[in-house]
DNA sequence: ATGCATGAGAG
DNA sequence: TCTCATGCATA
């Protein structure tokens, strides 16, 4: 299981807590952060009237229930196969096996890091066999656990948030970079170009008769420093700009260098099969019911960002693990960040 | 195509 | 703990 690439990370995630692609528009999320810089104080403001916002919550949640009639299954549907059975079958082994992410591309933290650093890429790069971007036919080489060969990355993005969605920068951003621009081939926050992109790479990428899975583990032979594979889902939601703004223009780059090499490949035929495999590890999705997650976007309308001790109480009213609510409101909380809601067009 | 989850990094 | 980028599993 490990890979055995060591290359070490430079997982270095942006995460500038700010909001780096606005909402624009429906600001609301901009809004409720620069209002509730604290959470405690989210707690207590809402204190008093929290558990009657709940209960109407639940109310309209239950009216909601009413309406639709009936759930099809029933509320703590969730299929573990772990918790208390024998345990060492599933999930934590896959875990252990792959540890790194490949987070790649987003900002880092000062400024400074440039794109182009060739750092060690090499370490990582052995990776990759034969199969070179053609890598048309099935075999996946790195989600599962065995590969794991994600790397991070360098990629500092483009900070700069353009002219119209404004926002706020942070510190973070590199506070002189007016050159990356054009400069690199990447770079330019701009929705509209993003929006086109993706839909002219989906396009090209079908005329290839590549699937998305594909794409995501050729990517690997591309050899970009910092950069891996990436998964089906990845794919699918950059096509769908299901993604973060952010996100977007760092993965933006990558694909095009892809699908360049792709049409590149095809034209000179060339094509090997590398099979991979390695496969096991079972991780279980939890699946909530209907009618709860239906109180759950009850709750997440009046109160988005709860506290722990809401999560709980939530958790134990639709009977859910505490932590399979926390991680929804986080979900939740992602989705409404998402490209296609917020700003762009 | 999407729901739920993990993990890194910054508080 | 939260945010973010991603991924496995699944419908």
């Amino acid at each position: 299981m490990m890979s055995m690439n060591s290359k070490q990370p430079f997982s270095m995630h942006p995460m500038l807590h700010e909001p780096k692609y606005t909402p624009l528009h429906s600001s609301s999320e901009a809004i409720r952060r620069a209002c509730l810089p604290t959470p405690s104080l989210q707690g207590n403001i809402f204190a008093g009237f929290d558990e009657t916002l709940l209960q109407r919550a639940e109310a309209l949640a239950a009216v909601d229930i009413v309406a639709q009639k009936s759930h099809p299954f029933k509320p703590d549907a969730t299929y573990h196969t772990m918790t208390t059975m024998t345990g060492m079958t599933c999930t934590p082994t896959s875990s252990s096996a792959h540890l790194h992410h490949p987070s790649v591309l987003t900002s880092h933290h000062h400024g400074h890091h440039q794109p182009s650093q060739g750092l060690e890429g090499d370490l990582l790069d052995h990776l990759a066999p034969g199969l070179s971007l053609g890598g048309m036919h099935g075999s996946d080489v790195c989600s599962t656990a065995s590969h794991t060969v994600h790397m991070s990355a360098i990629n500092q993005m483009q900070h700069h948030h353009h002219h119209q969605q404004s926002m706020n920068m942070h510190p973070h951003g590199l506070g002189a970079h007016g050159s990356l621009g054009a400069g690199g081939g990447d770079a330019e926050p701009d929705p509209r170009e993003l929006e086109s992109f993706a839909e002219r790479f989906k396009q090209r990428r079908i005329k290839l008769g590549v699937t998305q899975a594909d794409v995501g583990s050729a990517l690997a032979n591309l050899k970009i420093p910092g950069v891996g594979c990436l998964s089906q889902s990845t794919i699918c939601r950059f096509e769908s700009l299901t993604l973060s703004h952010n996100n977007m223009v760092a993965l933006k780059p990558i694909l095009e260098a892809w699908l360049e090499e792709a049409e590149r490949a095809q034209r000179e035929k060339m094509s090997k099969p590398e099979i991979f495999n390695g496969g096991d590890k079972k991780r279980k999705r939890t699946s909530i019911a209907a009618p709860e997650k239906r109180s759950l976007e009850a709750y997440f309308a009046v109160q988005p960002r709860p506290s722990s001790e809401k999560i709980a109480a939530i958790a134990e009213k639709l009977d859910l693990k505490k932590n399979v609510v926390r991680v929804w409101f986080c979900n939740q909380r992602q989705k409404q960040k998402r490209m296609k809601f917020s700003a762009a067009h």
